[in-house]
DNA sequence: CGATATCCTGATAACGTTTACTCGAGTTAC
DNA sequence: GTAACTCGAGTAAACGTTATCAGGATATCG
């Protein structure tokens, strides 16, 4: 037994071959008689061989890495969408490289040319950069490229969910169950999901005649302080012109957000949903574990790494040709805060 | 501007001079004349050169990739892990490869195979497997290898929490709290957090001269649905020998297991703490958000990633000859449940 | 039976680096 | 003035593959 990993020259010189004659064997080519398939697969066997995959990529111009990128792997939504994507790329023998930007712009920039030099075949990109410029440059070199779920550029492909409609479907909901004075709580509008969830809101609203009021309209980032402080307004507010003294029903704009106002909702002794209701974008695993659970619309990360990644391959394989943008619906889960 | 990435050819062409010149230039070897290097700039800013990782690879016999395997990405635990380790290989120019071997020896083993190919430079493992059979294979193959959270051989590097004394500590600040009848559910006695938690537990109840109460222990897996069936198992029970009729304290040894007592309580009516205590081992984002937050033995997650890391790239290094077991201390977090 | 096609197999170039070696020119020492 | 050094730069081998090309043996056919 080598010491070192064995080569395609010692499993040649074992089986009294070339290495030519081994490799068309590791290949399949059908081009090789029995008996030397016979004897070669032995000595694969007996050194214990492993291709070196550097060797093949330098020779083949094509790594089987792909590159994928993530704001933050903590936040359970990016960590389900890479554990769908890895999944997909695993199956086609395709090995991801994992990188957390953590919502910098700076250090997605690195990670590209780190993944460039390591000439990864594609890259799946949740990019921190509402500009798209840098990954834009990225797939201006040719490299198939696929956004997911923030999208950042119109010649790139995408999949991402259709926050519009789940925002104007959680309230239409709303208001189907009676809820008349619904606030809503959303994130910094130079996002698009933070655009998009706002203007679906509206839409919901003006689609059943009802007026927007201002003041049940609040913005912020997308943290658990912001969700507290915003909802306490609301809910604090001793008459808010034009409707009743507080909202019935709130609309939180995402996960962060609509823990931190159902935590506001109930340190302020409301009943939910009796009292104030709660719906919140985005799923989460404790949504379904407090009391009472919380009904959310269910941003689909799995789904959305699973397409992503097989539009990637897609693209690697060439068939693909123009831009495509998949959007998917988010699903509304009823639990008992609304 | 070529299509194809610039090589070291097309630099060199340019600038006049030699390949093996412009790797000197580029890896800052010292006998280059100043009008060469200067030249060289030029050419590799207008080629726009970046070097060939995997020639490189090739040829030095060394990737600066290592692989990280962990059990679920989606657990933020292991995201933790696997976020703070990343940041330590960032910093020393190695890009890690994350696994999800989603609690699987095989897929870990498959992953061991493709990593092995891809010839990392080291791996560090959140072994599902118990036996640490392939893992020492792997070792034994000579590639750097070190063990976090979960170890499965004494031969291997490994970083973990302290569990006895994490389990140990939490007991006994309930007893100095005055709680007097202190439950415990466990998981499964088969993983060595599982046993080293309940022995922790033990030992704590001893060391204060209680007895402990075999009705007041309990076993299963490490999920939310056990947890809550287990606690509702100790809070209903009509009388338990040797004890008053109900625990006023419950330990719970994980998160899940934690999440799913703390449902009960509030299901079966009693007021937290007042009536029963909750102490959970490990932390999470959302203990800090439900009324009463709960109070838990925080499980290091970042520094037990930061410090495998750290410890691997002593390996690759090569300082490190003898192997090394690193134990951390869990801390508790005295919130409102206890 | 000779020419040609078919099938296997081996030799070799190439992928893009790094580095040991070589070599010429300039410098120093006597 | 020549021998010995030093310094800077080029040549070429090597890393482990795959693919192209060519050649030898065997089979096919007229």
């Amino acid at each position: 037994m080598l010491k070192r990993n064995a080569t395609l020259v010692d499993v040649a010189r074992l089986a009294g071959v070339s290495i030519a004659t081994v490799s068309r064997v590791i290949n399949g080519s059908t081009n090789v008689s029995p008996e030397l398939v016979e004897r070669i697969n032995a000595a694969l066997r007996e050194t214990n061989y492993h291709p070196n995959v550097i060797a093949r990529s330098l020779r083949n111009d094509k790594t089987f890495t792909v590159g994928l990128l993530v704001p933050d792997i903590t936040n359970s939504f990016f960590a389900e969408l890479a554990q769908a994507a890895s999944a997909v790329f695993d199956r086609a023998n395709y090995t991801p490289i994992l990188c957390d930007t953590q919502e910098s712009v700076e250090k997605e920039k690195g990670y590209y040319r780190i993944l460039l030099e390591r000439r990864v075949d594609g890259l799946l990109v949740v990019s921190a950069d509402t500009s798209g410029k840098h990954v834009e440059d990225v797939a201006a070199r040719g490299i198939p490229v696929v956004l997911a779920d923030r999208t950042a550029s119109p010649r790139i492909d995408s999949v991402r969910v259709d926050n519009f409609e789940g925002a104007a479907h959680a309230v239409s909901y709303l208001i189907s169950k009676g809820y008349r004075t619904i606030a809503g709580i959303f994130g910094p509008q130079d996002t698009l999901s933070g655009k998009e969830r706002r203007a679906g809101y509206i839409k919901a609203l003006e689609s059943f005649n009802m007026s927007v009021i201002p003041d049940l309209v609040k913005v912020g980032p997308f943290t658990i302080e912001s969700g507290f402080k915003l909802a306490g307004e609301l809910l604090q507010s001793p008459s808010i012109s034009g409707a009743p003294a507080r909202p019935d029903a709130i609309f939180a704009a995402n996960k962060q957000i609509g823990i931190g106002a159902f935590k506001a909702i109930k340190h302020y002794g409301f009943k939910i949903p009796g009292e104030v209701a709660l719906i919140v974008f985005d799923d989460f695993e404790l949504a379904d574990y407090v009391e009472p659970p919380i009904t959310v619309v269910a941003h689909p990360a799995a789904e959305i790494g699973r397409r992503a990644a097989e539009l990637l391959l897609e693209r690697i394989g060439g068939s693909v040709t123009s831009t495509r943008e998949v959007l998917l619906k988010a699903e509304l889960v009823v639990r008992g805060s609304a």
